[in-house]
DNA sequence: AAGATACGTCAATATGGCTGTCCCATCTTA
DNA sequence: TAAGATGGGACAGCCATATTGACGTATCTT
């Protein structure tokens, strides 16, 4: 049998290639909506609340928190702009009336809605060069990237679309 | 002929669901080494000019500069403070002695390696679990999410090693 | 000798994070 | 029903990282 290459030397090149291409796509990806944010005079981190608002309406502040992984202050100014700009608004829960539910507004889905399609452009177009099969390996690797505590939270994201 | 379904909207899972596993993806294995640097008082914006400057020694500023976008100013303070603790070094062009040629001293190679033995855990972890033929497709897809005007420069990036 | 290029630097500003602290309303539980 | 826990908000100050704009110097090119 051939022996198994020295595995942590062999992975070096892997592991490099991997973590230039996630820098460039990410990056690359995410620079692609700050055109569409700046017309409204906001920042990266209004889409990601707006993101994961529009993924999961009525989600409350500390489902939010914990997708965002940032502290409760800055979200706190992040929503408050996004609040008076109309695009996000809240509701007491119900059964919870300590909790605030988050929903986009009509104008606010209308904003998501406008960001969505550069990243599903750009998202698109990759995944129709690189074929089914590489999509599909494309979201395993990212998932075992994910911290198994996290991985929940990020599963659960998907149950709820359709 | 069954004819396929509207690509729009089939697409939106898939798109959603990348533009998510990104995110979290990336976010988290940049965390992993955020302990690493702060030992040193160093943020991620150091890592990424170290990593590049291990990657391609006598790397210029300028082409420094194309690698992470941004600007003159902000990559002037991170390379001083990286000159400052005795990580970088510079010398004088041979060709065009206006050129700066940057490289990792001692230390800063060792160091580089320490971060990077982070990196290396979480992405060979994810690579193992995923399966060689998942990495392959997670390299395509990231590809294809580079510009083309950029990919030269990420190619690059793989013939200078080894 | 004139202009372009590579790099450095001063100054002011924006963004998006952080810690620490304190507050109120509401829910839970002994 | 009182005491404590929890969800959320807010004030204050700070830090890291990026920006624009302007200007300076050394070196290369023509």
């Amino acid at each position: 049998m051939t022996p198994a290459a020295s595995p942590l030397f062999l992975r070096e090149h892997e592991v490099r290639r991997g973590v230039e291409l996630l820098f460039f796509g990410y990056t690359r990806l995410t620079r692609s909506i700050d055109e569409g944010l700046a017309e409204h005079g906001l920042g990266r981190a209004h889409h990601r609340a707006l993101y994961f608002i529009a993924r999961q309406p009525d989600l409350t502040i500390s489902d939010l928190l914990k997708m965002l992984a940032i502290t409760k202050q800055s979200l706190g100014r992040v929503l408050n702009e996004l609040g008076e700009r109309g695009l996000v608004e809240t509701r007491a829960g119900e059964a919870d009336r300590r909790q605030k539910l988050l929903r986009l507004t009509v104008e606010g889905k209308a904003f998501e809605a406008q960001l969505f399609d550069a990243l599903r452009r750009n998202l698109s177009a990759a995944y129709a060069a690189a074929g089914q099969e590489s999509v599909t390996g494309f979201w395993r690797v990212l998932e075992g990237l994910i911290p198994p505590t996290d991985r929940a939270m990020v599963a659960a994201l998907q149950k709820d679309i359709l």
